[in-house]
DNA sequence: CGCTTCGTTCATTATATTTTGAACAATCTG
DNA sequence: CAGATTGTTCAAAATATAATGAACGAAGCG
């Protein structure tokens, strides 16, 4: 059961390989949550890395960022002293961990930039100072409107 | 006025920099939309270069990409024959560039790859089938939002 | 026309990112 | 405790991506 992925499981796979690119996250990433969220047993590395041929060292890398923004869950399988995995499939969760972790940062230094920048206007010659101060402004709506979009995604995806 | 960059205008430009970074465009791209986004004259390749030094190659590429989703517009300048560029400042035609040019086909060709999968199911054996059809069903899910997302984003920026 | 200027293209080079695999630490097992 | 097994880490290699700059074609200009 183990090797040779299955038509089905390719192209699944390839959905996740695709959406790991958008979020700039090494592909094997996507391999890794693709093979799991269409799998109905949890798998360990062992599995993994057999099923998707690729290193013992970018499965274990993999896991663990799928774990820092919960989108993958340890699962206890008795006898086994191995760590088996499931797929998180609530979409709301990962995009909650994933917002948290990997967007929320830019966002913090975003704002601190902006209040850096703010500061640096006063010192500009009198021609360009008005039109500066306006697309700082703007830029400054912008972030604003970046800030309050993520809550509002979140809220896009039902509740249930 | 051409060289060095004044400390306001590199962190615009990182600014930029780095949402070119979040949107998987090359760096030289962040650069020439966050100079041009601060500068209050138009610029010219030359000008372009010269102020973030980088080669004629990038430069001309790198307005190639922001033409290409509407995030850079051609400006007339008497008496030069050279062209020049000013950022467009409405996040509006930005975004909807955009998505019409970055983000439609992947959609598309995600529905395409669904369609596909959705053939596939059947062939499955009885124990794993249900299970499958089951996550098929939540991506199909997931999928759908995400087509609604963009439309409804775009709305969410004002209309002014 | 011939000369110049301008922008684009593309093969090469440089850089950044990802993967690999061996070394290691931790934990179990008899 | 000695020997295995499991997961992690990290330097080195492989790969992917972006930048460079020279060659080229297309206008303008005298």
């Amino acid at each position: 059961m183990s090797p040779a992925l299955s038509e089905l499981e390719k192209e699944v796979v390839e959905i996740f390989v695709r959406i790991a690119g958008v979020l700039s996250l090494p592909r094997s990433v996507g391999e890794l949550y693709g093979i799991l969220f269409i799998s109905p047993e949890p798998m360990c590395i062992d599995d993994l890395m057999l099923k998707l041929k690729i290193s013992k060292g970018s499965t274990s890398q993999g896991l663990k960022i799928l774990r820092s923004f919960g989108a993958v869950n340890p699962v206890y399988v008795a006898g086994d002293r191995r760590d088996f995995y499931a797929a998180e499939a609530e979409l709301r969760k990962i995009v909650a961990g994933f917002a948290n972790e990997q967007i929320r940062p830019h966002l913090d230094n975003g704002k601190a930039r902006m209040a850096r920048i703010e500061g640096l206007i006063d010192a500009e010659e009198a021609g360009r100072k008005e039109f500066i101060a306006e697309r700082i402004d703007r830029l400054q709506g912008w972030q604003k409107r970046a800030g309050s979009l993520l809550p509002f995604a979140l809220n896009f995806i039902k509740p249930e």
